[in-house]
DNA sequence: TTTCAAGTTCCAATATGTGAAACTTGGTTT
DNA sequence: AAACCAAGTTTCACATATTGGAACTTGAAA
């Protein structure tokens, strides 16, 4: 679960780890969970903790005395999501797309080695976002996350398989560096993948990547469905389909530009 | 839109600093407008630039060579939300309060000096979470900041209110340090309070804080309507039902603990 | 009262961050 | 093609912030 962000970010750096670590948990934690599974000394970890708490980037309860990511993040990722991840710009596409195939839709991008999905749709469910986009995946077993690595440089690929765990989830899941190649090589010929529950049973998946013109990866689509509604090759006849939209989104990726509101910042917020 | 958090936390406070000034702009933004606004020389800027990419923290466009807020946020912003926001034990109660008023329903927290709407229910409509939970707004004009206001210890109000700019948005608008804490007493009389078009023209809601046992505020719960909907005597008709909502999502915040999922912890993820 | 774990503070040594200035890059003008 | 300029990147001596061992405080349990 740890991550080699780069390697060393200096203080920054560290301080992130902590922060990291402490939404690794899952839960508020304590400052001796922290400092049980932090690399660096008790005084060290106190300090970055505080600065943390007092940067409104880990809130503390002092009725329990345990610290959870604050809620600073939650501002910040209202940009990030906006500016950084295809979401917005993907929502019309992947909504219109599983309307009409009647499945849910995944849309990810990769997070450091891992897939992050930014936003999902389930046909006929009202929309759960801040519950489902975050969610972090394996990148190794799943669909978007091979679609992905597919096309990422040798370099950034390497990096990334070096991270895996290559966990075994179930009997189909590739469980070496070997097997993912192979299978990499085979998405990157037809131009989509699969995931053959290899992540859950019976969950089974088509995966498109989105790329940019000069065949940057900006993140992955996917149409996930269950071995029990249907099978591969039907998700297969689908692929045109995904394709189209991912096509779209990368196209309006590349020409979006955010309008250009620089002047009309909204002078709503506390004191400048 | 500058923040004292704390005042100098280091490095770490620095380097946060250059991060939300980034997402201060509200779009992809170049190295040099960035910059141009921080109070750092050219070197450190770019210094704590680079460190923040390299973390995820920021994500870089090289297209366009630009910086945004990165995806990192998304996830660590998808903890923060599930455990330090309200939102997910409030759900049920705002969304049932939203269907029996017939009105949008608001859940807002204090982040720093501002508000920050962390779930928005409107009656009928599917919910678009991320484009809402993460806004922020100003705590002077607000019916959720005034309520969360009226219940902080002296000390935190006046931190608080040092930072308010007293941007005149209306005519109704409360201009002044003075008419604000002359509204905050009353509103710790009576326990709710209103936002009467202070922030925007015909917008107008009842607001109720939402406070622990011993009285600490977690946050602020609102109904919102419009003056040609309806009118201040109909929304405060509707308090003892939003203070119903308001008390029962205190209750199980502070009885909620965390399932104990400590050793159950998904092993998806990437390396261990 | 004693004991112990958890959390907090201290401070000298030193690793880290700082920022003026120099340099490189890529595009535009003469 | 040469000169120019703005934007971005690197360098390095200096100063400061970070480090972490150890001592201290707190609060609960024996």
């Amino acid at each position: 679960m740890s991550q080699d962000r780069g390697k060393s970010d200096g203080t920054v750096g560290k301080a992130l780890e902590i922060l990291d670590l402490v939404a690794s948990f899952g839960r508020p934690v304590r400052f001796s969970d922290v400092l049980e599974r932090a690399p660096f000394p008790k005084a060290t970890v106190y300090r970055f903790i505080q600065t943390l708490t007092s940067q409104g980037m880990l809130s503390y309860d002092p009725d329990r005395q345990t610290y959870a990511p604050g809620i600073r993040l939650v501002r910040l990722a209202h940009s990030a999501w906006q500016q950084s991840s295809l979401a917005p710009i993907a929502r019309p596409h992947i909504d219109a797309l599983a309307q009409e195939v009647g499945e849910t839709v995944h849309l990810a991008q990769l997070d450091n080695a891992q897939v992050l999905y930014v936003d999902k749709i389930v046909p006929g469910q009202p929309i759960e976002m801040y519950s489902q986009a975050g969610k972090v995946g394996p990148a190794y077993c799943t669909g978007v996350g091979k679609a992905m690595m597919a096309y990422l440089e040798p370099e950034h690929l390497a990096a990334v398989i070096a991270q895996q765990s290559f966990h075994v989830f179930t009997e189909y899941t590739l469980a070496s560096e070997q097997a993912l190649r192979a299978e990499l090589m085979d998405i990157r010929t037809n131009g989509y993948g699969f995931d053959r529950e290899e992540h859950e049973p019976n969950i089974i998946c088509a995966a498109i990547p989105i790329l940019t013109a000069q065949g940057r990866v900006l993140g992955a689509l996917s149409v996930t469905s269950s071995t029990q509604r249907t099978n591969l090759a039907a998700l297969e006849a689908l692929v045109p389909r995904i394709l189209r939209a991912a096509f779209a989104i990368a196209c309006e990726a590349e020409s979006w530009r955010f309008p250009d509101q620089s002047n009309m910042q909204s002078a709503q917020a506390a004191k400048g």
